[in-house]
DNA sequence: ATGTGCAAGTTGACACTGTCTACCAGTGAT
DNA sequence: ATCACTGGTAGACAGTGTCAACTTGCACAT
Protein backbone atom coordinates (compact mmCIF):
# COMPACT_ATOMS: atom_id res chain seq x y z
CA UNK A 1 0.00 0.00 0.00
CA UNK A 2 2.66 2.31 0.46
CA UNK A 3 5.29 3.40 -2.24
CA UNK A 4 6.36 0.92 -4.99
CA UNK A 5 3.58 -0.77 -7.68
CA UNK A 6 0.45 0.12 -8.37
CA UNK A 7 -0.57 -2.73 -10.40
CA UNK A 8 0.11 -4.70 -7.04
CA UNK A 9 -1.55 -2.48 -4.87
CA UNK A 10 -5.35 -3.05 -7.07
CA UNK A 11 -4.80 -6.88 -6.75
CA UNK A 12 -4.58 -6.65 -3.22
CA UNK A 13 -6.90 -4.24 -2.70
CA UNK A 14 -9.60 -5.76 -5.16
CA UNK A 15 -8.91 -9.94 -3.15
CA UNK A 16 -9.78 -7.30 -0.42
CA UNK A 17 -12.95 -6.07 -1.16
CA UNK A 18 -13.84 -9.78 -2.56
CA UNK A 19 -13.13 -11.21 0.73
CA UNK A 20 -15.23 -8.75 2.38
CA UNK A 21 -17.90 -8.25 0.33
CA UNK A 22 -18.36 -10.32 -2.29
CA UNK A 23 -17.39 -10.43 -5.97
CA UNK A 24 -20.36 -8.49 -7.27
CA UNK A 25 -19.21 -5.51 -5.72
CA UNK A 26 -15.71 -5.22 -7.26
CA UNK A 27 -15.64 -2.77 -9.26
CA UNK A 28 -12.29 -0.62 -10.81
CA UNK A 29 -13.61 2.59 -9.33
CA UNK A 30 -13.67 1.63 -6.34
CA UNK A 31 -10.53 0.22 -5.61
CA UNK A 32 -9.01 2.89 -7.23
CA UNK A 33 -10.96 5.61 -5.03
CA UNK A 34 -9.94 3.59 -2.46
CA UNK A 35 -5.99 3.64 -3.56
CA UNK A 36 -6.23 7.31 -3.72
CA UNK A 37 -5.73 7.29 -7.67
CA UNK A 38 -8.07 8.47 -10.30
CA UNK A 39 -10.20 5.60 -11.62
CA UNK A 40 -8.47 5.46 -15.08
CA UNK A 41 -5.03 4.46 -13.16
CA UNK A 42 -5.88 0.87 -12.88
CA UNK A 43 -6.46 0.64 -16.99
CA UNK A 44 -2.55 1.67 -16.91
CA UNK A 45 -1.81 -2.15 -15.42
CA UNK A 46 -5.39 -4.19 -15.92
CA UNK A 47 -7.02 -4.08 -20.00
CA UNK A 48 -10.27 -4.38 -18.26
CA UNK A 49 -11.99 -4.84 -15.06
CA UNK A 50 -11.78 -8.70 -15.67
CA UNK A 51 -8.41 -9.10 -16.20
CA UNK A 52 -7.88 -7.62 -13.09
CA UNK A 53 -10.16 -10.10 -11.58
CA UNK A 54 -8.24 -13.10 -13.70
CA UNK A 55 -4.81 -11.86 -11.99
CA UNK A 56 -6.59 -12.27 -8.52
CA UNK A 57 -7.62 -15.86 -9.21
CA UNK A 58 -4.19 -16.34 -10.30
CA UNK A 59 -3.11 -15.62 -6.90
CA UNK A 60 -5.70 -17.77 -5.37
CA UNK A 61 -5.08 -20.77 -7.61
CA UNK A 62 -1.42 -19.80 -6.74
CA UNK A 63 -2.24 -19.86 -3.11
CA UNK A 64 -4.44 -23.27 -3.24
CA UNK A 65 -2.01 -25.12 -4.77
CA UNK A 66 0.64 -24.44 -1.91
CA UNK A 67 -1.85 -25.07 1.04
CA UNK A 68 -2.23 -28.36 -0.80
CA UNK A 69 1.15 -28.80 -1.27
CA UNK A 70 2.01 -28.37 2.12
CA UNK A 71 -0.66 -30.81 3.14
CA UNK A 72 1.32 -33.20 2.36
CA UNK A 73 4.53 -33.16 4.99
CA UNK A 74 3.70 -33.41 8.47
CA UNK A 75 4.55 -30.54 11.03
CA UNK A 76 8.25 -31.41 11.02
CA UNK A 77 8.34 -31.01 7.29
CA UNK A 78 9.13 -34.97 6.86
CA UNK A 79 6.57 -36.54 4.05
CA UNK A 80 3.70 -37.99 4.45
CA UNK A 81 3.26 -41.70 3.83
CA UNK A 82 1.28 -41.52 0.69
CA UNK A 83 -2.32 -43.01 1.99
CA UNK A 84 -1.99 -39.99 4.32
CA UNK A 85 -0.92 -37.92 1.89
CA UNK A 86 -3.65 -38.22 -0.32
CA UNK A 87 -6.33 -38.05 2.73
CA UNK A 88 -4.74 -35.37 4.30
CA UNK A 89 -5.02 -33.68 0.53
CA UNK A 90 -8.50 -34.21 0.71
CA UNK A 91 -8.88 -32.51 4.21
CA UNK A 92 -6.79 -29.74 3.15
CA UNK A 93 -9.16 -28.89 0.42
CA UNK A 94 -12.37 -29.15 2.67
CA UNK A 95 -10.54 -26.77 4.77
CA UNK A 96 -9.79 -24.21 3.04
CA UNK A 97 -13.27 -23.94 0.56
CA UNK A 98 -14.91 -23.73 4.24
CA UNK A 99 -12.60 -21.14 5.06
CA UNK A 100 -12.12 -18.92 1.76
CA UNK A 101 -15.91 -19.29 0.59
CA UNK A 102 -15.15 -16.75 -1.61
CA UNK A 103 -11.82 -17.42 -2.87
CA UNK A 104 -13.34 -20.86 -3.24
CA UNK A 105 -16.03 -19.80 -5.58
CA UNK A 106 -13.85 -17.21 -7.70
CA UNK A 107 -11.70 -20.50 -8.71
CA UNK A 108 -13.79 -23.12 -8.66
CA UNK A 109 -17.66 -22.00 -9.30
CA UNK A 110 -17.50 -18.61 -11.17
CA UNK A 111 -17.21 -19.21 -14.60
CA UNK A 112 -13.13 -17.78 -15.79
CA UNK A 113 -13.97 -14.28 -17.33
CA UNK A 114 -12.85 -14.29 -21.02
CA UNK A 115 -9.27 -12.75 -20.20
CA UNK A 116 -8.18 -15.72 -17.85
CA UNK A 117 -7.58 -17.91 -21.32
CA UNK A 118 -5.46 -15.16 -22.28
CA UNK A 119 -3.05 -14.92 -19.14
CA UNK A 120 -2.80 -18.74 -19.07
CA UNK A 121 -4.77 -19.42 -16.09
CA UNK A 122 -5.31 -22.82 -17.01
CA UNK A 123 -2.06 -24.08 -16.47
CA UNK A 124 -1.74 -22.97 -13.03
CA UNK A 125 -5.35 -24.57 -12.65
CA UNK A 126 -3.43 -27.80 -13.87
CA UNK A 127 -0.72 -27.38 -11.68
CA UNK A 128 -3.07 -26.99 -8.46
CA UNK A 129 -4.85 -30.90 -10.01
CA UNK A 130 -1.16 -32.38 -11.08
CA UNK A 131 -0.89 -32.45 -7.18
CA UNK A 132 -3.53 -34.69 -6.66
CA UNK A 133 -2.92 -36.44 -9.92
CA UNK A 134 0.77 -37.26 -8.55
CA UNK A 135 -0.10 -37.91 -5.05
CA UNK A 136 -2.53 -40.50 -6.25
CA UNK A 137 -0.13 -42.16 -8.67
CA UNK A 138 1.97 -42.45 -5.53
CA UNK A 139 -0.11 -44.90 -3.95
CA UNK A 140 1.57 -48.12 -4.62
CA UNK A 141 -1.16 -51.07 -4.14
CA UNK A 142 -2.94 -48.93 -6.37
CA UNK A 143 -1.10 -47.55 -8.86
CA UNK A 144 -1.39 -50.48 -10.90
CA UNK A 145 -5.28 -50.40 -11.39
CA UNK A 146 -6.68 -48.44 -14.20
CA UNK A 147 -6.45 -45.02 -15.53
CA UNK A 148 -5.72 -43.22 -12.42
CA UNK A 149 -6.10 -39.71 -13.91
CA UNK A 150 -9.57 -40.76 -14.75
CA UNK A 151 -9.53 -41.44 -11.25
CA UNK A 152 -8.07 -38.16 -10.27
CA UNK A 153 -10.58 -36.37 -11.94
CA UNK A 154 -13.35 -38.60 -10.10
CA UNK A 155 -11.70 -37.66 -6.64
CA UNK A 156 -11.05 -34.41 -7.61
CA UNK A 157 -14.79 -33.62 -9.12
CA UNK A 158 -16.01 -35.66 -5.94
CA UNK A 159 -14.25 -33.40 -3.15
CA UNK A 160 -15.14 -30.34 -5.04
CA UNK A 161 -19.24 -31.18 -5.08
CA UNK A 162 -18.48 -31.60 -1.54
CA UNK A 163 -17.20 -28.60 -1.14
CA UNK A 164 -19.51 -26.62 -2.87
CA UNK A 165 -22.48 -28.47 -0.98
CA UNK A 166 -20.88 -27.36 2.36
CA UNK A 167 -19.37 -24.15 1.32
CA UNK A 168 -23.18 -23.15 -0.15
CA UNK A 169 -26.03 -22.79 2.46
CA UNK A 170 -27.04 -26.26 0.71
CA UNK A 171 -26.98 -27.58 3.97
CA UNK A 172 -29.28 -26.03 5.67
CA UNK A 173 -31.21 -25.92 3.02
CA UNK A 174 -31.44 -30.24 2.85
CA UNK A 175 -31.94 -29.75 6.89
CA UNK A 176 -28.71 -31.33 8.05
CA UNK A 177 -27.78 -29.60 11.39
CA UNK A 178 -24.24 -28.93 12.03
CA UNK A 179 -23.60 -32.21 13.85
CA UNK A 180 -25.23 -34.30 11.01
CA UNK A 181 -23.08 -31.90 8.05
CA UNK A 182 -20.33 -33.00 10.28
CA UNK A 183 -20.94 -36.91 9.95
CA UNK A 184 -22.27 -36.74 6.84
CA UNK A 185 -18.86 -35.46 5.16
CA UNK A 186 -17.05 -37.51 7.39
CA UNK A 187 -19.20 -40.23 5.46
CA UNK A 188 -18.57 -38.86 2.07
CA UNK A 189 -14.68 -38.76 2.50
CA UNK A 190 -15.10 -42.27 3.56
CA UNK A 191 -17.02 -42.97 0.42
CA UNK A 192 -14.51 -41.55 -1.75
CA UNK A 193 -11.98 -44.03 -0.02
CA UNK A 194 -13.81 -46.88 -0.73
CA UNK A 195 -14.70 -45.73 -4.32
CA UNK A 196 -10.98 -45.32 -5.23
CA UNK A 197 -9.13 -48.29 -2.99
CA UNK A 198 -11.92 -50.45 -2.29
CA UNK A 199 -11.71 -49.81 1.22
CA UNK A 200 -12.22 -47.14 4.04
CA UNK A 201 -9.49 -45.27 5.05
CA UNK A 202 -8.34 -45.48 9.24
CA UNK A 203 -6.93 -42.18 9.66
CA UNK A 204 -4.55 -41.86 12.29
CA UNK B 1 -45.32 -12.31 -25.64
CA UNK B 2 -49.18 -11.90 -26.64
CA UNK B 3 -51.43 -10.32 -24.25
CA UNK B 4 -51.58 -11.22 -20.57
CA UNK B 5 -49.02 -11.18 -18.04
CA UNK B 6 -46.19 -8.65 -17.64
CA UNK B 7 -44.79 -10.79 -15.07
CA UNK B 8 -44.82 -13.86 -17.01
CA UNK B 9 -43.29 -12.09 -19.56
CA UNK B 10 -40.53 -10.84 -17.66
CA UNK B 11 -39.48 -14.25 -16.27
CA UNK B 12 -39.95 -16.22 -19.76
CA UNK B 13 -37.58 -13.02 -21.19
CA UNK B 14 -35.23 -13.11 -18.19
CA UNK B 15 -34.71 -16.62 -18.56
CA UNK B 16 -34.04 -16.42 -22.58
CA UNK B 17 -31.46 -13.64 -22.20
CA UNK B 18 -29.36 -15.73 -19.17
CA UNK B 19 -29.63 -18.72 -21.73
CA UNK B 20 -28.30 -16.63 -24.75
CA UNK B 21 -26.20 -14.40 -23.48
CA UNK B 22 -25.24 -15.53 -19.55
CA UNK B 23 -26.24 -13.96 -16.33
CA UNK B 24 -23.85 -11.10 -16.30
CA UNK B 25 -25.94 -9.75 -19.13
CA UNK B 26 -29.12 -9.81 -17.69
CA UNK B 27 -30.81 -6.71 -17.34
CA UNK B 28 -34.17 -5.48 -15.76
CA UNK B 29 -33.79 -2.31 -18.22
CA UNK B 30 -32.82 -4.35 -21.13
CA UNK B 31 -35.88 -7.15 -20.59
CA UNK B 32 -38.28 -4.18 -20.72
CA UNK B 33 -37.03 -2.97 -23.26
CA UNK B 34 -37.48 -6.10 -24.94
CA UNK B 35 -41.52 -6.17 -24.09
CA UNK B 36 -41.66 -3.19 -24.90
CA UNK B 37 -42.53 -1.40 -21.98
CA UNK B 38 -41.35 1.13 -19.47
CA UNK B 39 -38.12 0.48 -17.75
CA UNK B 40 -40.20 0.76 -14.39
CA UNK B 41 -42.47 -1.40 -15.48
CA UNK B 42 -41.22 -4.83 -13.91
CA UNK B 43 -41.10 -2.99 -10.32
CA UNK B 44 -44.50 -3.26 -10.04
CA UNK B 45 -44.24 -7.10 -10.00
CA UNK B 46 -40.93 -7.66 -8.41
CA UNK B 47 -39.51 -5.92 -5.86
CA UNK B 48 -35.44 -5.90 -7.16
CA UNK B 49 -33.99 -7.45 -10.10
CA UNK B 50 -32.84 -10.09 -7.55
CA UNK B 51 -36.35 -11.24 -6.94
CA UNK B 52 -36.44 -12.17 -10.60
CA UNK B 53 -33.39 -13.75 -10.86
CA UNK B 54 -35.06 -15.50 -7.59
CA UNK B 55 -38.32 -16.35 -9.83
CA UNK B 56 -36.04 -17.53 -12.55
CA UNK B 57 -34.20 -20.10 -10.52
CA UNK B 58 -37.42 -21.09 -9.01
CA UNK B 59 -38.46 -22.36 -12.46
CA UNK B 60 -35.44 -24.03 -13.68
CA UNK B 61 -35.39 -26.00 -9.65
CA UNK B 62 -38.78 -27.22 -10.74
CA UNK B 63 -38.25 -27.95 -14.17
CA UNK B 64 -34.70 -29.64 -13.13
CA UNK B 65 -36.55 -31.91 -10.08
CA UNK B 66 -39.30 -32.77 -13.44
CA UNK B 67 -36.68 -34.25 -15.27
CA UNK B 68 -34.95 -35.86 -12.50
CA UNK B 69 -38.30 -37.92 -11.71
CA UNK B 70 -38.75 -38.44 -15.36
CA UNK B 71 -35.42 -40.75 -15.07
CA UNK B 72 -37.31 -43.21 -12.88
CA UNK B 73 -39.60 -44.24 -15.89
CA UNK B 74 -39.33 -45.87 -18.73
CA UNK B 75 -40.43 -44.57 -22.46
CA UNK B 76 -43.79 -46.34 -21.99
CA UNK B 77 -44.28 -45.12 -18.08
CA UNK B 78 -43.85 -48.02 -16.17
CA UNK B 79 -41.45 -47.30 -13.20
CA UNK B 80 -37.58 -48.58 -13.01
CA UNK B 81 -36.64 -50.99 -11.10
CA UNK B 82 -34.46 -49.07 -7.84
CA UNK B 83 -31.28 -50.00 -8.86
CA UNK B 84 -31.78 -49.04 -12.35
CA UNK B 85 -33.77 -45.59 -11.39
CA UNK B 86 -30.74 -44.62 -8.83
CA UNK B 87 -28.64 -45.07 -12.33
CA UNK B 88 -30.79 -43.44 -14.09
CA UNK B 89 -31.00 -40.48 -12.22
CA UNK B 90 -27.30 -40.18 -12.30
CA UNK B 91 -27.33 -40.09 -16.05
CA UNK B 92 -29.74 -37.80 -16.41
CA UNK B 93 -28.36 -34.94 -13.88
CA UNK B 94 -25.69 -35.56 -16.09
CA UNK B 95 -27.27 -34.73 -18.87
CA UNK B 96 -29.36 -31.95 -17.63
CA UNK B 97 -25.96 -29.79 -16.64
CA UNK B 98 -24.80 -30.57 -19.96
CA UNK B 99 -27.68 -29.65 -21.89
CA UNK B 100 -28.56 -26.78 -19.64
CA UNK B 101 -25.29 -25.13 -18.77
CA UNK B 102 -26.67 -21.79 -17.28
CA UNK B 103 -29.40 -22.80 -16.05
CA UNK B 104 -26.97 -25.21 -13.82
CA UNK B 105 -25.11 -22.53 -13.08
CA UNK B 106 -28.07 -20.25 -12.09
CA UNK B 107 -29.13 -23.36 -9.44
CA UNK B 108 -25.89 -24.76 -8.18
CA UNK B 109 -23.07 -23.00 -8.94
CA UNK B 110 -24.01 -18.95 -8.57
CA UNK B 111 -24.28 -18.13 -4.98
CA UNK B 112 -28.59 -17.21 -4.68
CA UNK B 113 -29.52 -13.87 -3.98
CA UNK B 114 -30.60 -12.63 -0.50
CA UNK B 115 -33.98 -12.83 -2.37
CA UNK B 116 -34.12 -16.42 -2.39
CA UNK B 117 -34.59 -16.85 1.05
CA UNK B 118 -37.50 -14.44 1.46
CA UNK B 119 -39.08 -16.62 -1.82
CA UNK B 120 -38.62 -19.85 0.12
CA UNK B 121 -36.46 -21.21 -2.79
CA UNK B 122 -34.76 -23.95 -0.31
CA UNK B 123 -38.13 -26.22 -0.70
CA UNK B 124 -37.71 -26.35 -4.21
CA UNK B 125 -34.00 -26.89 -4.15
CA UNK B 126 -35.16 -29.76 -0.87
CA UNK B 127 -37.96 -31.45 -3.80
CA UNK B 128 -35.14 -32.26 -5.78
CA UNK B 129 -32.46 -33.18 -3.45
CA UNK B 130 -35.09 -35.76 -2.08
CA UNK B 131 -35.97 -37.52 -5.14
CA UNK B 132 -32.46 -38.55 -5.06
CA UNK B 133 -32.84 -39.60 -1.39
CA UNK B 134 -36.03 -41.74 -1.76
CA UNK B 135 -34.68 -43.32 -4.67
CA UNK B 136 -31.66 -44.34 -2.92
CA UNK B 137 -33.80 -45.28 0.16
CA UNK B 138 -35.65 -47.46 -2.29
CA UNK B 139 -32.85 -49.79 -2.99
CA UNK B 140 -33.52 -53.00 -1.12
CA UNK B 141 -30.04 -54.50 -0.15
CA UNK B 142 -28.55 -51.23 0.61
CA UNK B 143 -31.70 -49.87 2.99
CA UNK B 144 -30.24 -51.53 5.93
CA UNK B 145 -27.05 -49.84 5.94
CA UNK B 146 -26.36 -46.35 7.93
CA UNK B 147 -27.59 -42.87 7.12
CA UNK B 148 -28.66 -42.87 4.04
CA UNK B 149 -29.53 -39.20 3.84
CA UNK B 150 -25.76 -38.42 4.43
CA UNK B 151 -24.86 -41.33 1.63
CA UNK B 152 -27.23 -39.40 -0.42
CA UNK B 153 -25.48 -36.06 0.02
CA UNK B 154 -22.72 -37.64 -1.13
CA UNK B 155 -23.72 -38.88 -4.12
CA UNK B 156 -25.42 -35.31 -5.08
CA UNK B 157 -22.33 -33.74 -4.35
CA UNK B 158 -19.96 -36.39 -6.20
CA UNK B 159 -22.52 -35.74 -8.92
CA UNK B 160 -22.82 -32.10 -8.77
CA UNK B 161 -18.90 -31.88 -8.43
CA UNK B 162 -18.72 -33.78 -11.81
CA UNK B 163 -21.09 -32.00 -13.77
CA UNK B 164 -19.34 -28.96 -12.15
CA UNK B 165 -16.05 -30.06 -13.91
CA UNK B 166 -17.45 -31.58 -17.02
CA UNK B 167 -19.83 -28.11 -17.77
CA UNK B 168 -17.03 -25.83 -17.22
CA UNK B 169 -14.05 -25.47 -19.29
CA UNK B 170 -11.63 -27.83 -16.71
CA UNK B 171 -11.72 -30.70 -18.71
CA UNK B 172 -10.09 -28.90 -21.74
CA UNK B 173 -8.14 -26.87 -19.07
CA UNK B 174 -6.72 -30.53 -17.95
CA UNK B 175 -5.62 -31.87 -20.36
CA UNK B 176 -8.77 -34.56 -21.18
CA UNK B 177 -9.80 -34.54 -24.73
CA UNK B 178 -13.16 -35.81 -25.53
CA UNK B 179 -12.85 -39.12 -25.60
CA UNK B 180 -10.88 -39.64 -22.49
CA UNK B 181 -13.63 -37.03 -20.94
CA UNK B 182 -16.24 -39.57 -21.52
CA UNK B 183 -14.32 -41.99 -20.45
CA UNK B 184 -13.70 -40.62 -17.12
CA UNK B 185 -16.81 -39.83 -16.88
CA UNK B 186 -18.09 -42.83 -16.96
CA UNK B 187 -15.52 -44.25 -14.79
CA UNK B 188 -16.53 -42.06 -12.11
CA UNK B 189 -19.72 -42.92 -12.17
CA UNK B 190 -18.94 -46.61 -11.72
CA UNK B 191 -17.09 -45.13 -8.60
CA UNK B 192 -20.00 -43.67 -7.53
CA UNK B 193 -21.46 -46.58 -7.88
CA UNK B 194 -18.93 -48.67 -5.96
CA UNK B 195 -18.52 -45.82 -2.86
CA UNK B 196 -22.14 -46.82 -2.29
CA UNK B 197 -23.05 -50.18 -2.86
CA UNK B 198 -19.66 -51.70 -2.89
CA UNK B 199 -19.67 -52.87 -6.63
CA UNK B 200 -20.05 -51.27 -9.78
CA UNK B 201 -23.16 -50.99 -11.51
CA UNK B 202 -23.65 -53.01 -14.85
CA UNK B 203 -26.29 -51.04 -16.94
CA UNK B 204 -28.96 -52.67 -19.20
C1' DA C 1 22.62 19.39 -23.58
C1' DT C 2 18.73 18.53 -26.13
C1' DG C 3 15.03 16.64 -28.42
C1' DT C 4 12.14 12.52 -28.74
C1' DG C 5 9.32 8.80 -27.37
C1' DC C 6 6.96 6.28 -24.35
C1' DA C 7 4.91 4.74 -19.89
C1' DA C 8 2.03 6.21 -16.30
C1' DG C 9 -0.82 9.37 -14.57
C1' DT C 10 -4.78 12.82 -15.08
C1' DT C 11 -9.78 14.62 -16.28
C1' DG C 12 -13.90 14.36 -19.02
C1' DA C 13 -17.42 12.18 -21.47
C1' DC C 14 -20.66 8.34 -22.87
C1' DA C 15 -23.73 4.71 -22.49
C1' DC C 16 -25.16 1.73 -19.52
C1' DT C 17 -27.13 -0.15 -14.98
C1' DG C 18 -30.59 -0.51 -10.57
C1' DT C 19 -33.61 2.01 -8.01
C1' DC C 20 -36.17 6.21 -5.86
C1' DT C 21 -39.81 9.51 -6.49
C1' DA C 22 -43.55 11.52 -8.59
C1' DC C 23 -47.32 11.40 -11.67
C1' DC C 24 -51.42 9.35 -14.09
C1' DA C 25 -55.16 6.25 -15.76
C1' DG C 26 -58.27 3.20 -14.77
C1' DT C 27 -61.42 0.11 -11.68
C1' DG C 28 -64.23 -1.30 -8.01
C1' DA C 29 -66.22 -0.36 -3.25
C1' DT C 30 -68.43 2.64 -0.35
C1' DA D 1 -68.96 11.11 -6.21
C1' DT D 2 -65.20 9.95 -3.93
C1' DC D 3 -61.66 7.09 -2.28
C1' DA D 4 -58.04 3.71 -2.36
C1' DC D 5 -55.44 0.71 -5.06
C1' DT D 6 -53.25 -1.55 -8.90
C1' DG D 7 -50.36 -1.23 -12.78
C1' DG D 8 -48.56 1.63 -15.90
C1' DT D 9 -45.56 6.00 -17.22
C1' DA D 10 -41.32 9.40 -17.25
C1' DG D 11 -37.50 11.67 -14.91
C1' DA D 12 -33.62 11.93 -11.99
C1' DC D 13 -29.57 10.10 -9.37
C1' DA D 14 -25.60 7.62 -8.18
C1' DG D 15 -22.85 4.23 -9.67
C1' DT D 16 -20.45 1.36 -13.22
C1' DG D 17 -16.84 0.04 -17.27
C1' DT D 18 -14.51 2.00 -20.83
C1' DC D 19 -12.95 5.27 -24.70
C1' DA D 20 -10.44 9.48 -25.80
C1' DA D 21 -7.64 13.27 -25.10
C1' DC D 22 -4.34 15.71 -22.34
C1' DT D 23 -0.22 16.14 -19.18
C1' DT D 24 3.94 14.87 -17.07
C1' DG D 25 8.35 12.90 -16.13
C1' DC D 26 12.01 9.95 -17.16
C1' DA D 27 15.25 7.16 -20.32
C1' DC D 28 17.84 7.38 -24.06
C1' DA D 29 19.76 8.55 -28.85
C1' DT D 30 21.80 12.14 -31.00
Amino acid sequence: MSTTSIKEDCVLQAMKVIADKGLESLSLRAVARELGISHQAPYKHFASRDHLLAEVIRRCLRDFAEVLTQSGFAEDGTPLAPENAMHALGIAYLKYAAENPLAYRLMFATPWPEAARELDLDVDARAAFDILARRLAAIKDYSKKADHRADALFVWSAIHGLAGVVESEAMSYLDFDEAAAQAAIQQAMQRIDVAVFGKPFFPK
